[in-house]
DNA sequence: TGACACATACCGACTGTCTGGTATGTTTGT
DNA sequence: ACAAACATACCAGACAGTCGGTATGTGTCA
């Protein structure tokens, strides 16, 4: 069914679309659910192919961890919440930016090493650890910008900047959770409003302060 | 191997035995990797006896997301955070019961209704609205607790108890994800801090009020 | 009290399909 | 000509689910 093309478009693009298949099947169906035909259907190209690429389900796996990982921190890189010349306020647009971004379908925003996480942490430590570098590689990004703001703010605390990064992406991470057994986006929404305002609270914003330098 | 003893234990336990055996077993390798024969190697009864109780793998998610909801609604009746006649004593004693209970293997202290909601959303509803009435149904007996707080200390402020009790779950769901990513227990205890210094800001608890009404 | 009917609980061999993976071609750019 | 990038055919094992059967109650009526 669905024979790729002979003379298929650009030859030598398999991999990546491997690995985009991945990224969209494996966040709707999990990564034990999708099997190799699924992505091979997906991404249109055949067994063989997937095998030359990839050595096993489970590299792929690891490679599809890295993948996001990387295209990921292109697309964080590239997004308007660095804007703020307050590192404050770079913190909060980024907050409010991952509210933004959770629109549609689930499996569209939702994180695939969150979800793949989730699953083979206890089977397979390689897709476990190149998850977990990319889920703290992303926190370390945000880490430096809040301690930034901490130290422009003097702000003391019993707590580190790290752990607030990782609580940021403790609450996203749990958002998406409840997103899916309620099968509601807004419930994602709703823990990140929380989060805007715990910060605001650790960083003593008041309302006033609000817009003082908003942009 | 290992043939369960004929004049076996407890005749009509099998059932309880799968439950308990998808309790374990699922939360350390997901829904879609645990195979029927690992269920029924674990609960020690033959495949006969599963599909006798239940008629297909599915449907023993759907009942192991209820056995899930009942016995953990038991234990955390049980728990000793009910204590305080301070409401706001109970909600904070209940995240820290949250974090107390964090400890030993992942696989022994993770939520299996979490896990599965985010693996199966997409691909099993009725699993997915099971494990959604399991987690909310628990998140309202918090709810209770938080709105009697908010009374009785006439708190204000553009949020209401059930998104409080919501954002709770998220928390500790999300705290689980990030165990597993990082593969260490503390990421999850540590996001539980977070929450409890918010939950103090959000009811103005100052420092010389935290023992006030201790239990 | 006991015999018969019936239901529930379980057993384990079996089946057809799907799985990840391999072995061996064929095409294509350089 | 050569290697990389595919394609095709195939395999052995695992998979969910089936089915005919047995063991153990449980209710009922003479």
């Amino acid at each position: 069914m669905s024979r790729p093309t002979r003379q298929s478009p650009e030859r030598g693009g398999a991999r990546s679309r491997l690995l985009e298949a991945a990224r969209d099947v494996i966040r709707a169906k999990g990564f034990a659910a999708t099997s190799v035909d699924d992505l091979c259907g997906a991404a249109a190209v055949t067994k063989g192919a997937f095998f030359h690429h990839f050595g096993s389900k489970e590299a792929l796996g690891v490679a599809a961890a890295e993948f996001w990982a990387e295209t990921t921190s292109g697309f964080f890189a590239a997004a308007p919440y660095h804007e703020p010349v307050d590192a404050l306020q770079r913190v909060l647009a980024y907050v409010a930016f991952r509210k933004a971004i959770i629109v549609g379908e689930l499996a569209q925003f939702t994180c695939l090493v969150g979800t793949m996480a989730q699953e083979v942490y206890a089977t397979s430590p390689d897709i476990r650890d190149a998850c977990g570098r990319s889920m703290f590689g992303h926190t370390a990004t945000l880490e430096a910008d809040i301690e930034t703001a901490r130290r422009e703010r003097g702000i003391a605390g019993d707590w580190t900047a790290e752990s607030l990064a990782r609580h940021t992406q403790a609450v996203i991470q749990g958002g998406f959770v409840l997103a899916k057994a309620g099968n509601d986006p807004g419930l994602a929404r709703e823990s990140l409003d929380h989060l805007d305002r715990y910060i605001r609270h650790l960083f003593h914003v008041t309302e006033e302060d609000v817009d003082e330098r908003n942009h």
